[in-house]
DNA sequence: TATAAATGTTAGAATAGTCTAACATTTTTT
DNA sequence: AAAAAATGTTAGACTATTCTAACATTTATA
């Protein structure tokens, strides 16, 4: 695989995360390239079957598509946490570095940065890191009362089926599927700060995370 | 710079280390490529003023290609020297990854490396490593018979003008330029097992040890 | 020194990845 | 549902890097 296509099936991968469907548009403005491009790329990768493409249709990465890009996932993960445990650069100067390591091919090298951190599950933003399968980490849902500040999650499930409850979750667009991350716990009332899907920020009560099953 | 003209430039410096004339040819059998795909990189790399070229004469590196082939070297060596020292790799293993390593643009990155090897002037096989301005480590013309084992010279200066002593460097090919690589030294007679240009290997008696000048 | 061999150069084509301009389809709005 | 807007696609061009085939020059040899 060329860096080229690599970089695409990142992009592909980062698009399918949030549950949005894949265009060509969006594809096109998150590498900053035009449409034209995006499209023959998209045919090329196509060919290769790392995607399923269909004229005028959204796209869609296929089983092996997404294992290569978990492992490109997993070599820049390894990396940004190299950097700052090992070589103590701060977090905000490692991803633009990351960004160029991600691309070596040497299975030797990234076992040794692996092996050197102990071979973490999640980097300090508490994404997971796939292991050298592209497997990501097994997780048990869990309630969203009993999880760590940092860490981002996605809505698996609910414990409660009240219309008032479901209600509540769609007045602030709270979907299956949707990305959770902790900014802070109240210590006095175990209200948490959440950011939604990357965007809105907002507060949920200790009640309401009782409910919210999450990966 | 592209990642090509990197390894081109790499290439012409390491070709005009041993005092030889760079041909089209030897840059095709060094980077495995055919002469006509050199021909046009030559006239690429001759515009950027990195080199002096003409129809069909000997190419030579200019002050400015010479220095980023050396700011190449620098990476690369650094880059050695850390996968061995720090992230305990084999010294067989290390080429191939710092061949990648390598072409990483990242001031950031290789100061820290630098500062984490303690700045170091020569890598273990004795090849300095050039400054971050792309200067090499000073050295002063020392005699043979005062150097280490393990370590790369290059003839700088006799301290002999007898004809027999001219005459034996003649008939063991060895000219100011030429490379001595110092293989052991003999306790008994301090005579040195020595190979010269990475070829031929020899064995200098202490006299001659000591009036061969080197750098 | 003439010829042969080696080396160097040019011309023209192929691939990957990018672009702009023009056209097509789908989605949204009125 | 028709018109407008948004999105997607095709066609054709450009650059970088590579190749093969043909031709030119230099060097070595007989």
């Amino acid at each position: 695989m060329t860096l080229t296509e690599e970089n695409y099936l990142k992009a592909l991968h980062r698009l399918s995360q949030n549950g949005e469907s894949i265009s060509v548009k969006r594809i096109a403005a998150l590498l900053e390239i035009k449409m034209p491009t995006v499209n023959s790329m998209v045919k090329n990768l196509s060919e290769k079957k790392l995607i399923k493409y269909e004229k005028y249709k959204s796209i869609e990465l296929t089983e092996k598509g997404r294992k290569q890009a978990l492992l490109i996932l997993r070599k820049h993960r390894l990396t940004e946490l190299f950097l700052k445990d090992v070589m103590g650069l701060g977090w905000e100067e490692v991803h633009d570095i990351a960004e160029q390591i991600e691309h070596l091919q040497s299975d030797l090298f990234f076992n040794r940065v692996d092996e050197m951190l102990g071979h973490p599950q999640f980097d300090p933003h508490g994404e997971p890191i796939p292991d050298s399968h592209g497997r990501l980490p097994q997780l048990k849902a869990t309630p969203l009362n009993l999880c760590q500040t940092g860490r981002k999650y996605q809505l698996s499930g609910v414990l409660n089926n009240d219309a008032s409850f479901l209600t509540y979750l769609n007045s602030v667009d709270l979907q299956l599927g949707s990305q959770i991350e902790i900014i802070t716990i109240q210590e006095f009332d175990k209200s948490m700060a959440i950011k939604l899907n990357g965007k809105t920020k907002t507060v949920f009560s200790a009640l309401i995370c009782q409910n919210l099953l999450v990966l």
